[in-house]
DNA sequence: CAGGTGACCCCAG
DNA sequence: CCTGGGGCCACCT
């Protein structure tokens, strides 16, 4: 079914530890996917039980709509953030945080 | 069937 | 810094 895609996507976000991050892209190698655009399209429809707050950019930015919730949850887990952008060098969570 | 649209990514100017 | 162009994928007109 195509819902098992869904949820290795679902999957690999749950299973980003916190205080660290992932870039949509790093997601979707995560979950065995060729997009990160699939990525994104998921946590919209269906990432509110999900720690979607730890995906970003690949740059550490984050689209306008979700910026101000996603700087504010990350900052409580003592995530830095600079210049509008969460320091990747810092949190990003090592390849294969899932397997 | 043909475009347009994103919580995207990468490279060249 | 910004713009363009090519890839990517599911969904809606």
């Amino acid at each position: 079914m195509d819902e098992a895609r869904h949820e290795r996507i679902r999957a690999a976000v749950a299973a980003i530890p916190e205080g660290q991050v992932a870039t949509y892209g790093d997601v979707a190698a995560e979950a065995g996917e060729r997009s990160a655009r699939l990525v994104g399209r998921v946590l919209r429809e269906d990432g509110a039980d999900l720690p979607w707050h730890r995906v970003l950019r690949a740059d550490g930015s984050s689209a306008p709509q979700i910026l101000d919730e996603q700087h504010a949850r990350l900052r409580g887990e003592g995530v830095e953030i600079r210049d509008g952008k969460v320091v990747l060098a810092h949190h990003r969570a090592a390849s294969g945080w899932l397997s």
